[in-house]
DNA sequence: TCTATGTATGTAATATCATAACACGTCAAG
DNA sequence: CTTGACGTGTTATGATATTACATACATAGA
């Protein structure tokens, strides 16, 4: 998980300080940045409202619902209609550079594009933000239970609601 | 989670047999007379609405929309407003008798009432039917994932798409 | 028994999330 | 220079869910 800037980006870098504070204009530029690179790497277009959305995403680490990011993109002048942000999202999606959050009908950037995907999505219910775990571990178990179910998994959805270290520690 | 029943209900006693075909009638009625004994046990009640959207759901093993649920209601003399429905399925998921599929945005009986709780759910994508497996290796999976990020887990959400054996069978 | 209290149900209105269908503009390939 | 694919914008609608309030109903305490 970790990419390069380790020590200039500690929240990106490091898993297990995705929780703590850090340099967060860093680390949304540099996943932008990858995700540039990807997105010209598999003939994508990343336009100006996909770029854009995918800014306000990586604002914060923090899930946005498709309605909070269609508010940002009318404010600046593009359309004012859903279809304007489900479809970027959809983009951003299909791509690997936004995740859904199917627990709170909502939207978050990935921290790491390009990488294994199909994350475990730990949310704060207190604070609302979103981290990504490794999900292999976890996925591989799904599919051992359906195994001896005869069951074939083509997609999982792993979410864990819960306090992150920080509201944790605000409540003891 | 194989209950009593075993050679009469093979479809409710044998997880590995959850997509094959069962006698049904008997795999829901049996489910259901679980759910009134474990509501009684709990003080709680289990009203005229709250039992027929629980046999609605039972009648299949799969996962129904709030709407649908609420048509068959109103078709059936209970109130036709979107909170008789809601609120009888949140009532059974609090005892932990009916499941919400986030996936779908939808609601699936539980066939093991009473038991360990929070499964991983299997549902097939073709057929839209949604089995249950054991969800507590799945769960350790993720605690270890989020322990290692300081992250306390309260709830876990699992939920597999893919294909049933019968689908698959029949997409060879 | 009566009444107070909590709980369940019914209803109206509204909020929130999501998609279908079509029009228009741009740009690159033929 | 035209065609076709793609992206964007807009209208309209559909699907999911909740808030707020009114009514009934059960049951424990006076």
């Amino acid at each position: 998980m970790p990419h390069d800037h380790a020590e200039a980006c500690p929240g990106c870098a490091d898993p297990s300080a995705a929780f703590a504070p850090h340099d967060h204009t860093h680390c949304a530029a540099d996943v932008l940045a990858r995700a540039e690179v990807l997105a010209g790497a598999a003939g994508a277009r990343l336009t100006p409202v996909r770029r854009r959305v995918l800014e306000i995403l990586l604002e914060s680490h923090r899930a946005m619902g498709a309605y909070d990011v269609l508010n940002r993109l009318s404010a600046e002048g593009f359309g004012n209609q859903p279809p304007v942000a489900y479809r970027a999202l959809e983009f951003l999606e299909e791509q690997g550079f936004v995740h859904r959050i199917r627990r709170l009908n909502a939207f978050a950037a990935c921290m790491h594009p390009g990488e294994s995907h199909a994350p475990v999505f730990l949310i704060c219910r207190t604070c609302q933000s979103v981290a990504e775990a490794a999900g292999a571990p976890v996925r591989a178990a799904v599919e051992a239970a359906a195994a001896g179910m005869g069951f074939a998994v083509e997609r999982t959805t792993v979410e864990a609601l819960g306090l992150c270290p920080a509201c944790a520690g605000a409540a003891a």
